[in-house]
DNA sequence: AGCATAAGTTTGACGACTCAAACTCTAGGA
DNA sequence: TCCTAGAGTTTGAGTCGTCAAACTTATGCT
């Protein structure tokens, strides 16, 4: 089906990018940064992709993945996505390194092993970011959340997904006892400053800017009005 | 300390082949051969090897690793077998197919993910087959143990080990009901044929010929003397 | 409209790994 | 001793993924 891990690369990065983006397509700028090679180098190997049907591109415009490209894509973020869980789930791995982890690791991953991973792990839905899944047959379920920035003050909810998930942000939300799952009640917000503050049900008071707080997700459990 | 995936699957290779060869130096064409290259490939790539005081060699002779060589050979071995280990005994895949998913993996663990590994698999000393695997310092216990076609008639011994690690070898082992651990008798020996008949505790009179049986290391357990 | 700047493309080169094929050495008969 | 078969080496070329740098196009500002 498809070939090497390079490639796989970078079918993933112009998924994600393209989910992103508000015209639904990748920017070669932007593809060559999520993969650390220069724009030259993304322009060539993209031009393998759109050779190999995986993807279409017209000259200086964006890149957008065919369905065979979209496909394998989604063959590899299920891969990723349930190495990360087994990773935490039953290594005991922080969530803050695993995604480093599993980049290296999703190329690894037989059809059979990943079969037999996800029947160990008991056929999960969802990440440890919460993160959904994609099934073997490329089904996937987006869950319904709002970012946490829309929140108003008062507002109580349950964080249900972590969009960022560098290891930075991953340990001040894992510090804070914001995990996936825990509920929470908007403090305060202060627009002018650009802060929220938050405090995690059990825990104390965190102060986090709008812009982190857009970046997590959450779902509203009792709300102002 | 170690470069690619390449060199690593060298490195294995000389190692393997090293500790088999009489004169303790791994042949240039052995090793060509366990890679798949051809011996050009291989002499180059030792080569390189020397370059990097991996190995010595020198023109017309053997392959021999450096301390050094050897050490990361040992890191290796340590990975596949311990990633084989994780693959039967965590995801219950039978033995016969994990050689070649771990020989994937090995590369792509790192150490932190091969500590945690360790740790849930309770630290084992030897994998799947009864190969004793590496420590993190690179302490290498091997068993004491003699190969199966040594036994007498009558003989009982206990298999501890299988050394050919070919898929077709280990499903004959499994459906005859000789796994590690297994205690057997060997019912008759026929030297002109080359063939031996054994029987596995619990199992059915299996024939092996002299050469497969000189591949699988028993201990024995109650003489005929 | 005109032009500077940002974004993207092309070209030429390189390192890693490989092969095929020509070549060289070694060792074991006759 | 000589010669040849087999093992090993060298050379030239090709693929993959990459970069640097020269070049082209699009965009937004004045």
């Amino acid at each position: 089906m498809l070939a090497t891990e390079t490639v796989e690369n970078y079918l993933k990065a112009i998924y994600l990018l393209q989910r992103e983006a508000a015209a639904d397509e990748a920017p070669m700028g932007q593809i060559a940064a999520a993969l650390g090679v220069t724009t030259g180098t993304a322009t060539s190997m993209v031009k393998k992709l759109v050779a190999a049907k995986l993807a279409r591109h017209e000259r200086f415009g964006g890149v957008r993945l065919t369905t065979k490209g979209t496909r394998a894509a989604l063959d590899i973020l299920r891969r990723h996505r349930l190495v990360e869980t087994f990773l935490v789930d039953t290594l005991g791995l922080d969530w803050s390194v695993v995604h480093d982890e599993a980049e290296r690791l999703e190329h690894a991953i037989s059809p059979m092993v990943l079969d037999a991973l996800d029947r160990h792990l008991g056929r999960p839905a969802f990440d440890p970011h919460g993160d959904p899944i994609p099934r073997a047959d490329g089904a996937l379920q987006e869950s319904e959340a709002m970012p946490m920035s829309e929140l108003g003050s008062g507002d109580a909810a349950r964080l249900v997904r972590v969009l960022d998930q560098r290891g930075e942000s991953l340990r001040f939300l894992r510090a804070s006892g914001l995990k996936v799952g825990a509920t929470l009640r908007v403090v305060a917000i202060e627009p002018g400053a650009g802060v929220m503050r938050i405090r995690p049900d059990g825990g104390s008071v965190v102060s986090m800017s709008t812009t982190a707080a857009s970046r997590v997700l959450v779902r509203l459990t009792r709300g102002r009005h």
